[in-house]
DNA sequence: CGGGAAAGTTTGTGATCACATAAGCTCATG
DNA sequence: CATGAGCTTATGTGATCACAAACTTTCCCG
């Protein structure tokens, strides 16, 4: 989820075992869970390997994120009082950090983090663990764009959420949440 | 997915191996996967069994279904030629007969077909898993519901949804598929 | 007659193993 | 130098087992 392996990174049972100290059966069972959630894939002869997505399979999921991720924020909104501002502004500033650091993986995780942050609030756990997955199948693919794009500055649209949420403006919330999700991946596409 | 099984009924590893002929492993396996994608839920000391859903739960769930699938139907639309409308009048017959001979599981089971013709032609398979992981979700429960209220009619809805289909009329579509979807489960709740 | 302790049973967990298959490598050949 | 056949290694699968924890049943005592 973070970005901490690549696209079409191979793993092992026995590796994935010995990395935790445990046998191949529970090294097994988590990574059938994960292949059930689309976190990883499995080629037909069962080798394991983290996903390569398709331009196409990004932009479903990138729209599967603007779907799930606007809802969470607009049931959020009701529910967001200052004490939740202020955090958000602070995980802001994290990732800001992360982005002058060049910090691939740090700045995806303080990212997710904003943004669970918020919705929590939103009292919705299903729903925020749909979000979760495909978070989850888009983390490497993460990894690769933001390697590959040399951004300097924070992120714009965080600040456009936290102006909505003071403001109670429920339009521009949703807005401010379409873009932010959506920007990052159309890029990887283009 | 069918509501073969009651809400909260229990499970075994090795029972459900021996159903299928094969020992625990391949059953363990089974097990953790649908327990990842909500089909099943595991007690704090493992033990197996289909979820019972509460109140919120499944007014969440409702919602995340009237989100994707409305989305899903819009996708689709476009691509709906006539052949697609014989399909899904066909298959309406077939959840018709289900509604008189009151079988619930028929039901359930040629209702999702239904649902699903429809949204293959939107060419989105990770938005149709997800909208598939709640169904799977929402099964026991289901079965709970329709074997409660006693239908004697047809879906009403799946009308309005195949008249908006032919006649291209979006917004239609979106109602019917959102009214569909939240319709039964309201009654639940009540 | 009720309640709780103890014995017995059921159940999930993690490890290990044999096996089949896929992947990688070596080496001879054109 | 490239290529492919044959061999070696690596890997996933499913079965089985020992163990611990949880659940059920039994039985005794108040």
């Amino acid at each position: 989820m973070h970005g901490e392996m690549a696209p079409g990174q191979a793993l092992t049972l026995r590796g994935i075992g010995k990395e935790f100290g445990v046998s191949m059966t529970p090294a097994r069972e988590a990574v059938r869970r994960l292949a059930a959630e689309g976190a990883l894939s499995l080629s037909t002869s069962g080798r394991v390997s983290t996903p390569e997505l398709t331009r196409d399979r990004i932009e479903e999921l990138a729209a599967l994120r603007a779907l799930l991720e606007v809802e969470l924020a607009s049931r959020a909104l009701p529910r967001a009082h200052m004490a939740l501002i202020d955090r958000l502004q602070s995980i802001n500033m994290a990732v800001a950090e992360m982005v002058t650091k060049r910090d691939a993986v740090g700045y995806i995780r303080s990212n997710l983090e904003f943004h669970r942050t918020l919705y929590l609030r939103a009292q919705a756990p299903a729903m925020l663990a749909m979000a979760e997955t495909v978070w989850l199948q888009l983390g490497p693919t993460m990894r690769a764009l933001y390697g590959r794009l040399r951004r300097t500055e924070p992120p714009h649209y965080h600040r456009l959420i936290i102006a909505a949420l003071k403001a109670g403006d429920e339009p521009g919330l949703r807005l401010a949440v379409r873009s932010d999700v959506t920007q990052g991946l159309r890029l990887l596409v283009t």
